[in-house]
DNA sequence: AGGCAAAGTTAGCATTCCTAATTAAATAAT
DNA sequence: ATTATTTAATTAGGAATGCTAACTTTGCCT
């Protein structure tokens, strides 16, 4: 019987494995959400994350391999969905890449349908968030902020687009600042997506 | 171009859509943490989520039903898992049962050292929660049991072992107590999977 | 030019995970 | 008491996930 935060018999010793168990069950909803938004559609959980990836960022960051490290699965894993998908008519390769081995995923107007159909998949849990007052959620997300950046610094999340580790970012004289929109950025305000992100040089 | 927590336009008019986005991040590094202990032992990921559960809860708990339920997947999906998991000496199926249709699913000595090798997946995250403040601990755990609470109550988490959902918990006179420990319970003393949970009759 | 690295694909495989149908036991209803 | 319904688990069949390993093509570097 060992000292795991999945022993509910130790999770009260130590409220960070309480933290563990809950953010387990929040996972798992995620999970059981994009299910349900699956079985109604007819396709799979990963066909519906890579639509809505695609839909909202730049060509550059919609190819094979950069799918893959955002979703943590392989190569392979990702050009076989790419190409149900493509059999489905939900999207197209643009091969007017600078490299000719890569291609650019474009999403088709049925696939912009599906996405309309299936990003609110997290509803539930936007509902719950959207009651609380913006003074715990600001905690939340500055907590989650930071575990995020660690987890990306520990190379354990393999692909980041938060400011802190932006080019653009500067944390020089006691402040976060963002040279490209030229402000101030505070521990909510910080981007855990930047559309301008850049990675340092 | 829609209101979506995952269209990072949109993520700075709404915290809450942040905190999805970032939930979503952490849901996806529950996934990959889980598959990298998986390769290491040729196991997979629900197999292990199964070995640990079964582990830690009371042999009632540990029928093809009730995992189904836990995981959110379906019986079969369980079935097929638990007869692999048989098959590789990792655990057995007890028909003592008071039902004969169902039976407890026990693990073997094989089974537990399969346990203490992966039961602790999730350490990247641990470190990082038991480096915080205890004040920013209870912070967040109160809002992750108030939100699985919330998911309970709508059915979106089907099984649930938490003081607010138990026979012995006691919300009148405005307070948290638990009946059969006879303690006062606070947010962050409520457990979120506790032994002795009874469901109300 | 030659050699190595990277992007994507293919092949082969174990497993996931589903739905639908089946068997057997428990429970409810008449 | 006997029938009907529900429930537990399994089986069958199939699509998809997701892996590793091997391969092709292109890009890059010296």
């Amino acid at each position: 019987m060992s000292n795991s935060p999945f022993n509910p018999k130790y999770q009260n010793d130590d409220l960070s494995k309480k933290v563990i168990a809950g953010l387990e069950r929040i996972s798992e909803t995620f999970k059981k959400l994009l299910w349900e938004q699956a079985k109604q559609l007819k396709v799979s959980p990963i066909q519906i994350q890579l639509l809505i990836f695609i839909a909202y960022h730049k060509p550059e960051l919609c190819n094979v391999s950069y799918l893959a490290k955002e979703f943590n699965v392989t190569k392979p894993t990702v050009s076989d969905a790419v190409r149900v998908l493509n059999a489905k008519g939900l999207l197209q390769k643009n091969f007017s890449s600078s490299d000719n081995r890569s291609y650019f995923v474009e999403l088709t107007a049925l696939g912009q349908s599906y996405v309309e159909e299936t990003e609110h998949f997290a509803k539930p849990l936007q509902e719950f968030f959207t009651k609380k007052e913006s003074a715990e959620l600001e905690e939340l997300f500055t907590t989650l902020a930071s575990l995020i950046s660690q987890l990306n610094n520990s190379g354990i999340l393999t692909v980041q687009r938060m400011c802190y580790a932006c080019r653009f970012y500067d944390s020089s004289s006691n402040r976060d600042y963002c040279n490209l929109l030229r402000k101030e950025l505070s521990p909510s305000t910080i981007r855990l997506d930047c559309p301008e992100f850049e990675e340092k040089l």
